[in-house]
DNA sequence: GATGAATGAGCTTTCATTCAT
DNA sequence: CATGAATGAAAGCTCATTCAT
């Protein structure tokens, strides 16, 4: 039951990866192709130009990014639901880390990349304003708190967090997901009771 | 008493802008001489290389951190003095931009380069810390908190913040550092209490 | 009845047509198989090389010119008999423009080509000559007239208006082939007389 | 005293060759820069691009065509002028080869260079009429002569010369300029009187 | 007999850098 | 000290052609 991997496949994976390791531009073509292990001109029988193999990514990573409401399901236990939060945003960047890296390093060359790429927290934003004042409702966030800035916050902080893990990596900052979850999302969870 | 621009600073100028606009491969030794007003081999003669001109940047960068721990007198308000670390920050970014910005972006052409963008952070972190635990015996922070976490975390928040603002400008998510300040700041702090 | 249209006569067309408007090395293979709506690579199947289609066409050409002394009928009215051997040359021409056409472009790739496309006009003269002593010895042309001269002189006539004809097209100083024949070709013969 | 030849002399001659030997396409950058002893990228310093090359042609061949005018001085000899013209348009020819060259064979791919080309057979159509009105009032040329007519014929006539001479060299039916001149010129002269 | 996938050589062009003046 | 001219290497991309199915 092998499954095969097609050229595509192939082409986009290298892609993905070096596009990760180097940037935009310092992903040759050339780079490509060797990674993949097919010719050079192959790449461009598969897809027209460098430019539509982000394109490939970002369509991944648009139709993905729709899939993200079902994935947060609220237990109603604030820690536990913040952390949900924290690890969906984090598995998605880590499923399209190349994209995400682009998004920052090369949003010049792309001045699209950054809108799409910012889509994520910001859906995810709406989904924390919307269930924080069904929370607030129930008494389990406490009445004072000023949604819009607690949900901005959040958002900036695991943004900040995903920054760190995948630039600035084995800097001292860095800790790994588990932890900053553990300790940061739920230390951010209580002062919300 | 005109201040005279040398030479050396007119294409250092100039690579700072261009690198902030388009990133480190994308300025070539052509549009850099071109936006300085020199021919392009004048660069060579003033800066061995396209990477000295980095180099040069980073230097000027670490001699500016020194002056970080100056910069911070404790008022001994809460609010306040989490104010100034996030505008001390900000401000360093906005006279560092451009090597903020190569610091993600092309990390991977200047391994060394994120350890020493990182150091900025992680000063303000110490900084954080050693003030923090003067507050918590001072009983003006709350003794319940976990200071190392509470640290990062806020670190965290305007790292995220400065990612926000510098590359994803104008996508909805973005506020004004003022307007960051003033609430989110200001709301992380009355946690503290 | 209907006639069908093999293979091998989809990509000629195909071919001949791309070769009028876009010359030989502009005429890619992707671009016959294109138009002629058939895979690349069947047309290596069916024509050895890029080559091989305008070999076939010389051959078309060749064949045919062998008819063109049975289309020249006198008539013994030397204004007749002279526009009836421009229009033959011209029919001919349209019948082969695309061989035409790269017999002027593309000769130097192919050194034996404007030796076929040539022959058409020196079998004209050859006509001419033979028709011309006739029409001397009986009388219908002027006595002083230099055969030799004539013909080639004509010959240089039609071929001028050929090229002019199809190559510089709209440009002011083409005449249709009817204006050409009617009134320069008439008054080319009235000096026979 | 000696001539310094400069490098912008050297890849235009380079050029100028190689295009009338095997026309645009097959001209590539490399072998201009080799025939041209410089490097491939010093072109590209010199002249933007390929086409640009081209474009340095024409404007030659535009400030030249307006001396022409100069050029035909009027004898009052039929056959003498008629010599004269055909002269002038063979050495301009000469002179210009490489364009008239390509003036035909890629004609599709700088649609402006053929009307360019052919300004000068317009050119010398206009003075022929102009001449020829005169020498009729002045009796030299025969009252019944249609001048329009005669003059397109000429023009014709060494447009077709000039291409048998420059394309369809050594096929049996190229002759040489000077006895196409003391030949066929003076043939079509004579009857003019 | 026709196709889709793959290839290597070659194209035009831009890069960072050096050299002579 | 600054420049203009030159360079080799490498970039993205297209070409005619071959091979397995």
């Amino acid at each position: 039951m092998a499954q095969k991997i097609t050229t595509d496949e192939k082409i986009l994976n290298a892609f993905s990866k070096l596009l990760e390791e180097n940037g935009y531009t310092e992903t040759t073509t050339k780079k490509i192709a060797q990674a993949a292990g097919v010719n050079e001109s192959t790449l461009f029988r598969h897809f027209k130009d460098k430019e539509q193999l982000v394109k490939e990514l970002v369509q991944k990573y648009m139709s993905d990014i729709d899939t993200v409401n079902a994935g947060f399901i609220p237990s109603g236990d604030i820690v536990t639901d913040l952390m949900r939060v924290a690890d969906l945003y984090n598995h998605f960047v880590e499923a399209h880390k190349a994209l995400f890296l682009i998004g920052m390093r090369d949003s010049f060359q792309f001045p699209k990349l950054k809108e799409m790429i910012i889509q994520l927290p910001m859906k995810l934003k709406k989904i924390l304003v919307f269930w924080m004042t069904e929370m607030k409702h129930s008494g389990e966030i406490n009445g004072l708190v000023n949604i819009e800035i607690t949900a901005t916050n959040y958002i900036t902080l695991i943004l900040g967090h995903a920054l760190i893990q995948n630039i600035y990596t084995d800097t001292g900052l860095d800790i790994s997901q588990v932890d900053f979850v553990q300790k940061n999302v739920r230390d951010f969870a209580e002062h919300l009771k």
